[in-house]
DNA sequence: TGTACATCAGTGAACGCGCGTTCACTGATGTAC
DNA sequence: TGTACATCAGTGAACGCGCGTTCACTGATGTAC
C-alpha cells in the first residue's frame, strides 16, 4: 500500500495532479489481486476477502472501495489470468521469427501453455479447472479466454493460406456427424474462417489434447505413471503435430 | 437413519445377533456418504460436516462415531467415486460379447466414462478436478483409480495377444525420448506387461484425449464452441480408436 | 491565491452466519458368566 | 434364563475460529469559484 503510493508518487512527478489519484487507485487494484493470487496458491479458488484484506494491512470493508464484492475480485482474478496465459503464449508463438515455420510455432505455444501452468497451478486451476462453486462466469470472460486458441488457430490459417497446410495429417475413418461439422463452421467463422472444416477439427482434436495433457499433469494423474513429464508432453505435442498437418 | 435401521431390521431378522449392530453401522456410513454426495453437487469440494448432519437430522458431533475427521470422510468419498466409475466402465466394456471387437470395446468404455462424468459430474470433479487445498490423497485411492485404465489397457493386451493388434494405427514422426519408454515400460508392466511400448504410448495418448475431451466438457470449456457435444465425443474416441490401431 | 464544498479511502463496530472438533454425559444394545 | 458389566451411538454445550457484507464515521485529497 505505502509501496504502491510512493511508486506513484516518484513516477508521476509532472503529472497533473488530477490523475494521481486514479493511479493509486489501479494501483490497489493491481496490489489487491497480486495478494489474491498469492492466496490462491494455498487455498485455492476458497478465496477469502478478510485475509486479502489481513494481509495488505487494511480492514476488510476497505476492500469494498475497489471490488463490489468477493465474486467481481474473482472475475477479475479469472479475466487477468486468460491474459496472461494468452500474452505468455502469443510472446512464445510469435518469437519464431520463420513464420512458415509451422510446427515449431505450435510446439512453441503448447510448451508456452504447460510452463505458465507449471508456473502458475493456481490460476491454471482457476480457469481450466473445476467450476467454482456457487460462482458464475460472466461474460467478460469470453474475449480473454479466447486468445491462447486464436494463436493455435492463426497457425492453421497462415499455413492453408500460403497453401503450405491444405489438409490434416491423418484422415479419421469416420467423418465427422453433421452436428460437428456445423460446430466447426461457426468456430472457423470466428477465429479462422479461411480454413476447411476437416483442418478445424483437427486444430480442435490438439487443442483438447494440449488442454487435457496440462491438466492431467497438473491435477495429479500423471502421479505414479510418467516421470518424464517434459519428454512425454513433448513427445505427446509433436505427435499433434503430425495429426495436424504441421 | 430411521430408514437405514428398518431396512436392517427387516433384512436380517434370521442372522445372528451379534451382526446388527455391525450392519447398522455399515449402513450409516452409507447413508452418511450419499448424504456428503448430494452436498458436493451443490457445493464442491468444500464439504460441510454440520450440513450433512444436519440433513441427517443428527447433531454433527454424531458423524465422529463414523469417521474420524471430514478428512477421512473426503477420501472415502474418492474411492467411492473411483469404484462407482471403475465398476460402469468394466461393466460396459464387459457387455461386448464378442471380445475380438476391439474397437466396440473401446468405445463402450470411454462412452461409459463420459457418460458417468455427466450423470455424476460433482464426484467426477472430486477425482479428476482441480486438487481440494489442504487436503492430500491417501495412497488407498491408487487402486480404486487405476480401475479404469485397466479396463482400456486390457483391450489393447486382448488385441496384442491374439495377433489382431500388432502396432498402432498411427507411426508417431518422432520416436519417444528414453525417458518416455521407461515411463512406458514400468506402466505396461503394471497392468499390460504382454504390449509393447509403442502400443502402450497409444493407448495412454487415448486415456489423455479421454479424459481431456470429458474433463474440458464438464468444466465448461465446451460452451460456446462445441453444442453437438455427444457426436463431437464420439467422433474423437473413433478417432483415437483408428490412431491406436483398434 | 485562497476558501468552501464535494469526493473519496479507509476505519471500526456490528450483524448474522458458518465451520471442525472435543468432551462429559445418557441410554440403549450386546456379551460373558 | 437372568444378571452384571462393557461397548457403543448419539446428545448438547462449548471452544475458538472463520467468513461476506453493511453502515455511520473521520480525515485527507481534489475541484470550482
Amino acid at each position: 500500500m505505502a509501496r504502491a503510493l510512493l511508486s506513484i508518487v516518484c513516477n508521476n512527478l509532472f503529472m497533473p495532479a488530477r490523475s494521481i489519484r486514479a493511479r493509486v487507485r489501479a494501483e490497489m487494484m493491481a496490489e489487491i489481486k497480486a495478494v489474491a493470487r498469492t492466496h490462491l496458491a494455498t487455498e485455492g479458488a476458497n478465496l477469502s476477502l478478510r485475509a486479502v484484506a489481513r494481509d495488505m494491512g487494511m480492514v476488510s470493508s476497505a476492500l469494498y472501495r475497489y471490488y463490489p464484492s468477493r465474486d467481481d475480485l474473482l472475475t477479475a482474478l479469472i479475466i487477468d489470468a486468460y491474459n496472461d496465459l494468452g500474452e505468455t503464449v502469443e510472446a512464445a508463438e510469435a518469437a519464431i521469427a520463420d513464420r512458415t515455420q509451422l510446427r515449431e510455432r505450435w510446439m512453441a505455444a503448447t510448451r508456452a501453455v504447460r510452463g505458465w501452468a507449471l508456473a502458475n497451478p493456481a490460476e491454471y486451476a482457476l480457469i481450466y479447472g473445476s467450476p467454482v462453486p456457487g460462482y458464475a462466469a460472466p461474460t467478460d470472460t469470453i474475449a480473454a479466454a479466447a486468445r491462447t486458441p486464436v494463436v493455435l488457430a492463426r497457425i492453421l490459417a497462415d499455413g492453408f493460406g500460403s497453401g503450405q497446410l491444405t489438409k490434416p495429417g491423418f484422415t479419421p475413418s469416420i467423418p465427422p456427424a453433421d452436428g460437428v461439422h456445423a460446430d466447426m463452421v461457426r468456430a472457423r467463422g470466428d477465429i479462422a474462417p479461411e480454413i476447411t472444416d476437416e483442418l478445424m477439427l483437427a486444430g480442435i482434436s490438439g487443442w483438447i489434447h494440449l488442454f487435457g495433457a496440462v491438466s492431467l499433469e497438473l491435477f495429479g494423474q500423471f502421479n505414479n505413471v510418467i516421470d518424464a513429464r517434459y519428454e512425454f508432453f513433448d513427445g505427446q505435442m509433436e505427435f499433434m503435430a503430425d495429426l495436424i498437418g504441421l
